[in-house]
DNA sequence: CATTCTGGTGCGTGATACGCAACTGGATGC
DNA sequence: GCATCCAGTTGCGTATCACGCACCAGAATG
């Protein structure tokens, strides 16, 4: 059941296997050995050693003793030197956090990763009423404003292999049209920023804008969002303003000099 | 720096290996092939493949081409799917965030990681001044309140293995007393939370107090942090009280019917 | 209480992951 | 500007090692 054809996966075929186990635990949460075996169609012995080993390292943990497994806290050890060294989420943190206390709304670091967008990390803002973390999430890209900035600074094709599959509706005001899209998508690119209005969530509104890396392409995305009532269409333009001018700082820290350059 | 010994790993030599690779990668954050391979005492060749494995599954990254080799992204889509099962940060999201709003200060999620503590969840406050995110982070058990709870609860004997090496003193007021740091923990279990004040970092205070899962023992800490001018030491009482009723909470929402059992 | 799941474990064998050696291409030396 | 060195990368043959088999032990099902 959905799952994404990676055949090409050659290299060393226990490790491949091993790997596999990790992700099929992501996306199931929780499987026995017999499962795994079933998934990867390998013996069970064979799936009980694979599991074995990634549990010495504590990147899956067994329930009960004979229980089924699950991914392990190895992972977020493992995670967190990776955002850690991670350039753009190391730049972004202080920024978007001081962006948060100024428009009081949530603040999110998305980059691009194959066709959705990533959350590397969230600055919460004032208000009690909280979004959900994202951190670590995978969204679509057509319906967030994190999203749509990414698309929108894309490599040339990304757009159309995007919008060759069908567009995920989520609420009445998702852009499920693909020439819809393109035109939402010019418009940031003329801006500098998105926008996302009920797209995602009835209720939730966000505004992102590009950061750029030394070399003068896109490398993530900087959101403020909020609850609709709050962040209303006229606050919106001066949120975004705001979020641009922080998106812009991260990338001067990023060793990024020049100014906006479009359809390089 | 501070490696530990584990000999005992066997299971799947080759699996083993790369995720060996992952650790070492995590520990230096960047390497070259031949750097993993001499670290691992193999060919650059058996170095090479693992690596290439570990890429085709997004763990590890190459710079530009022909270069060293980091952690992956991949490492963050899993992460992100790990914690979004564990059940305490599942049920503890909503809490901790409602918490930070009402307290004004950034509240943590951590749990017991070997010898240390490991966050694994974090929740901003409505104050400029924020901490760093620590999610991922692992800490030494005795310079936080995070730490000094989990510590507290922990199985008997944990605290002698903690003790039984040096007390890191990162402050002045950092407790490298074992003595010392019996009595607190003595304290903790007495009052239901642990304080740290200029303990880790001069200017950062922190309350923590224990969740409970549905066996009774305790699974997690939760603490609320923020600079020490704002968390004076009249306010912390009543920041304490407000830790320990959004725990108790998460414990109750986890399964946990009884009231704090001592010593059990 | 038989049956049938489950996770877990020795063992022999053949697939496979390893080390070797050679290739490539950038950096350094002189 | 050629020689040298060291980096990551690749083909190949072989010995290792990971695999599947058979089997064990406990839980759940009937």
């Amino acid at each position: 059941m959905g799952n994404e054809g990676e055949r090409d996966s050659a290299g060393v075929q226990s490790v491949d296997r091993a790997l596999s186990v990790l992700k099929l635990l992501a996306r199931h949460g929780e499987l026995g050995v017999s499962e795994i075996a079933a998934e990867l169609g390998v013996h069970r012995s064979t799936a009980f050693r694979l599991v074995a080993t990634l549990e010495n390292h504590d990147l899956v943990h067994q329930n009960d003793e004979r229980g089924r497994y699950r991914l392990g806290i190895g992972v977020v050890r493992l995670a967190g030197a990776t955002t850690a060294r991670l350039d753009v989420v190391r730049e972004g943190r202080p920024v978007g956090a001081r962006l948060a206390a100024e428009v009081g709304e949530t603040v999110n670091i998305a980059i691009l990763d194959r066709d959705e967008a990533l959350y590397l990390d969230q600055m919460a803002g004032t208000s009690a009423l909280q979004a959900h973390n994202w951190t670590g999430r995978r969204i679509a890209l057509h319906a967030t404003s994190n999203g749509k900035v990414l698309l929108a600074y894309a490599p040339t094709g990304r757009f159309e292999e995007v919008t060759a599959g069908r567009l995920t509706r989520f609420t009445e005001r998702t852009v499920t049209d693909a020439a819809r899209l393109r035109e939402e998508l010019d418009a940031v690119l003329d801006r500098g920023y998105a926008t996302a209005v009920d797209e995602l969530e009835v209720g939730l509104t966000a505004v992102a804008a590009p950061v750029f890396g030394a070399d003068g392409t896109v490398v993530a995305s900087l959101s403020a969002s909020g609850p609709t009532f709050r962040l209303t269409a006229e606050r919106l333009s001066a949120v975004a303003a705001q979020v641009v001018a922080a998106a812009a700082e991260v990338s001067s820290r990023l060793g990024w000099y020049g100014r906006a350059r479009f359809g390089q």
